[in-house]
RNA sequence: GCGAGAGUGGUGGAAUUGGUAUACACGCUAGUCUUAGGAACUAGUGCUUCGGCUUAAGGGUUCGAGUCCCUUCUCUCGCACCA
């Protein structure tokens, strides 16, 4: 019995791949430049859990990639490193006084040895972690440069809390108004906070995604979240003030169907615009709404509420009085924070009209009454004065003429995008470099004091009051203003998780220069980034972000490409099995029995359950663990099993079973090397053609990510050698090229059994030749009336006459022919023909 | 509600421009062998009343549809009063 001894391989190549830097990385001036690729992966948070099933994916599909370019004459970029400020590790510090650097950096270690134990091809001289201070330098003096440029401001302004973390949340970290990190529900608070002007960047976001290879869904997310919308703004006088009150909207056209207004209760004319009458009414909705959540009112969408403020505005287009209602369904985030309300045609303004009896004004040619249900699709202007008889288009267009001409209104446009909130009241980040002097106000901190520091503290609990733990380090805080030199203080929040991600990418390039960010001459050798993988969870946070800086650093000539990352591929996500009850209820896997193939009872009961597939939770116990596999059937088996699953960007389910037949794969290749005789003879014509067919497969299928379909290709070819008696070197030489940037151990192995030197990584990619792949034989198959009747064998590339010749003699087609009138004739070359009888 | 994607054997999944549906793997059945191991090898394995029928369901285009078009259903993900 001969098990392959994957633990052996594998620590000798991992071993002798380090010792001799194997895969460092050098700017080789004379790889022309279409032959220089960046393969990234979205570098992990080191959580004290470890690597999950889910970062191999991702990793081992750029490793394959990046082998297979090397392979093939590329100089490749393929770094990792560490995105290591982050939450979980404050809070254990909180919980337990351990410095999160501390754990952090035990974290990384072990990261760092499970990386390692995959056999991934990184040049590991390039790692960089985010809170190393060489490192979070350069975040901040890229801060900095946002700082110079007005990009960074301070404000105060009601943002997104979370109570349980005790910090301000920018609104892509919100999921439908919970905390993305603890789940906890959010709230409003009021605190100054740093803020970057992302807004003055969406038209350029939302053009330059057009340039993108990117998956479409998560373009289409991000052309979402920045939310364009083109529309109008429009003016409103005012009775008895003189004031305006400016509304935004897309269909200005519909100005004549106007009945009312709508202001947030958050809105600044509020109190000017409540009349005595109304005060204690809109005092009370003003402290009903206050207490509602984010979540609460959204939630209560279906029930609209709102009071009338007792102030009426005057339409530009008629001179009508408008009342003016103040409701929680318009929000101050969003345009103006004013909308005038046209019930005739808009759901929500429907529902409110009705509620609170405003009029409704028909002015598009409706299909229903609108007395009774909105309509809200395109219709003829009708009731509109100078507008009627007017399609959509035509009458936005002419109303626009008509709003600029009489100076109460224009053209305006408006995203749904908001500032970034920046700031974060915690410890574990890199802390903003810019100090506030009572004189000069605030100033940044100098170029040769950076890195700024982190201090160390006592206490990592924030404070809860909207500051952070560095409030309590005078020594720190208390500084002198760089400008005038007068007593000062430092700014003590710190920065987001995402600031260090935000520009890793570039660093890894020339990843130890102390001079600057980036050697600009690296940049350009490397950048933009070819190919990055991750999974789908960033669409709109890091993928955002990080185009945001480097746009700015593009402005700044700091870069060379306006966009970081050209291609994009999510991986799937990786889940498991879980079962199921009649009532939904999902059993943990340990309490199920299997009674029948396929068939699963909960072993307690009895009762039926049914096999689907879930994420994996500690609660089902179905979590799988990279390490366990890596220790029991070794690297190569894991990183071939999560690509032989399905395609990459598919989610789907860990089956064990399934792994053991890539294990089992790997064993049999094993034994054919070990065991049988191989011999350097020629190959006979078969066994040609099917080597040449497999490279080309496994060649086509790995350029284009297919890995699955190359590693059953691999597993045809190796079916047919674990065939023969005496297998032929050159197979076994192809075979070993062919795996190694699927299970490099292995491959390593098998190429020095052979005879060869070390490093098979270092090979030339084999070709194939396409006139070998060819059969000289093909099978035609003969369809009467679309169905398979029989199949004959013709020679490759046959006349269509000689075809049709073969088939007519075709006994079987015969039966199926005979006594009927042959209608058409359809030959398709080396495939099939298809008679068309009556 | 809006947007994006997906439905193929008992299971994970294959199928160039529309051209043999179910490659490869798991599981299962039977046998051989044994250093009893999540072993190896051999044969079989969509359903079938043996006529045929099968790619979520129904319709359409076509000589021919898993693939293109329409309708419906189910699932996953994202956004959600965005004026």
């Amino acid at each position: 019995m001969s098990k392959y001894p994957f633990n052996e391989i594998e620590k000798k190549w991992q071993k002798y791949w380090e010792e001799n830097k194997t895969f460092r990385t050098i700017e080789d001036e004379s790889v022309p430049e279409e032959k220089r690729k960046y393969v990234l992966d979205m570098f992990p948070y080191p959580s004290g859990a470890g690597l999950h099933v889910g970062h191999p994916e991702g990793y081992t599909a750029t490793d394959i990639y990046s082998r297979y370019l090397r392979m093939n004459g590329y100089n490749v970029l393929h770094p990792m490193g560490f995105d290591a400020f982050g939450l979980p590790a404050e809070n254990y510090a909180i919980k337990t006084g351990t410095h999160p650097y501390t754990t952090t950096k035990k974290n990384m270690e072990n990261f760092t040895r499970q990386l390692k134990s995959l056999g991934f091809s990184y040049d590991w001289d390039r790692e960089i972690a985010t809170c190393d201070p060489e490192y979070y330098h350069w975040t901040q003096w890229i801060f900095k440069k946002l700082f110079e440029k007005g990009l960074a401001y301070e404000a105060s302004t009601p943002i997104n809390w979370c109570p349980s973390c005790k910090t301000g949340l920018a609104n892509e970290e919100v999921k439908e108004g919970h905390c993305e990190r603890c789940g906890t529900k959010v709230e409003k608070k009021n605190i100054r906070q740093w803020i970057l002007k992302i807004t003055a960047y969406a038209d350029r976001l939302l053009e330059d995604l057009d340039t993108l290879d990117w998956p479409e869904s998560v373009k289409t997310m991000q052309r979402n979240w920045i939310g364009k919308s083109e529309g109008a703004a429009v003016f409103f006088k005012l009775e008895n003030f003189d004031d305006t009150l400016e509304v935004y909207t897309t269909r200005c056209d519909t100005l004549f169907g106007a009945t009312y207004m709508v202001i947030a209760p958050e809105h600044p004319l509020v109190s000017k615009l409540t009349t005595e009458e109304q005060k204690a009414a809109v005092e009370k909705y003003l402290e009903d709404t206050k207490h509602k959540s984010d979540l609460e009112r959204t939630d209560l969408a279906k029930d609209k509420t709102g009071v009338f403020s007792g102030s009426y505005a005057i339409n530009p287009v008629n001179g009508e009085r408008i009342p003016i209602w103040i409701a929680d369904y318009v929000l101050i985030s969003y345009g103006t924070g004013a909308i005038m309300a046209v019930p005739a045609h808009d759901d929500r303004d429907w529902e409110f009209a009705k509620k609170f009896g405003l009029p409704i004004i028909e002015v598009l040619k409706s299909d229903v009454d609108v007395q009774t249900q909105a309509w809200t699709e395109d219709g003829i202007h009708v009731n509109s004065q100078w507008l009627d008889g007017l399609n959509k288009e035509d009458a936005i267009n002419k109303m626009i003429s008509w709003l600029e001409e009489h100076k109460c209104g224009h053209k305006a446009v408006n995203y749904k995008l908001r500032d970034w909130i920046f700031s974060r009241q915690r410890y574990w980040g890199e802390p903003i470099p810019l100090v506030h002097c009572p004189k000069c106000g605030t100033v940044a901190v100098p170029d040769e004091e950076l890195p700024l520091t982190l201090p160390e503290v006592t206490k990592y609990e924030p404070s809860g009051t909207g500051e952070s733990p560095l409030v309590n380090v005078p020594e720190w805080v208390d500084t002198k203003c760089p400008v005038c030199g007068a007593a000062a203080k430092r700014e003590t929040n710190t920065m987001p998780q995402w600031a260090g991600s935000c520009w890793y990418y570039l660093r890894y390039i020339d990843p130890k220069n102390k001079d600057r960010f980036i050697d600009p001459e690296k940049e350009k050798y490397w950048m933009p980034v070819d190919l990055y993988v991750g999974g789908t969870e960033h669409a709109v946070l890091h993928l955002l972000y990080s185009r945001f800086w480097h746009k700015v650093l593009y402005d700044l000539g700091l870069v060379s490409t306006k966009e970081p990352f050209q291609r994009l591929v999510n991986q799937g996500m990786i889940t498991s099995f879980a079962y199921q009850k009649k009532n939904k209820s999902l059993v943990p896997v340990d309490k199920v029995s299997e009674v029948a193939p396929g068939k699963f009872v909960e072993t307690e009961t009895g009762e039926e359950v049914t096999q689907v597939t879930a994420k994996m939770s500690k609660s089902l116990k179905n979590v799988i663990n990279p390490d366990d596999f890596i220790r029991d059937y070794g690297a190569d088996s894991v990183r071939m099993y999560e690509m032989f699953m399905g395609p990459l960007t598919e989610s789907k389910p860990w089956a064990t079973a399934g792994f053991m037949g890539v294990y089992r794969f790997l064993d049999r290749v094993w034994r054919i090397v070990t065991e049988k005789n191989i011999e350097d003879i020629g190959l006979d014509k078969e066994l040609d053609k099917l080597m040449n067919k497999t490279i080309k497969k496994v060649s086509q299928d790995t350029e284009t990510l297919n890995f699955n379909t190359a590693i059953s290709q691999m597993m045809v070819f190796v079916n047919e050698l674990n065939r023969l008696e005496i297998v032929p070197k050159k197979t076994l030489e192809i075979l070993a090229l062919l795996m190694s940037p699927y299970t490099p151990h292995i491959a390593e192995e098998m190429w020095a059994l052979l005879g060869h030197e070390p490093s098979i990584s270092k090979e030339t990619w084999p070709v194939w030749d396409e006139k070998k792949c060819l059969d000289d034989e093909v099978e035609i198959v003969v369809q009467i009336n679309g169905k398979l009747r029989s199949r004959i064998m013709m020679p490759h590339n046959a006349d269509k006459k000689d075809v049709l010749e073969a088939v007519r003699n075709d006994e079987k087609t015969r039966q199926w022919t005979e006594g009927k009138t042959i209608v058409k004739e359809i030959v398709v070359p080396n495939k099939l023909v298809n008679i068309v009888v009556k």
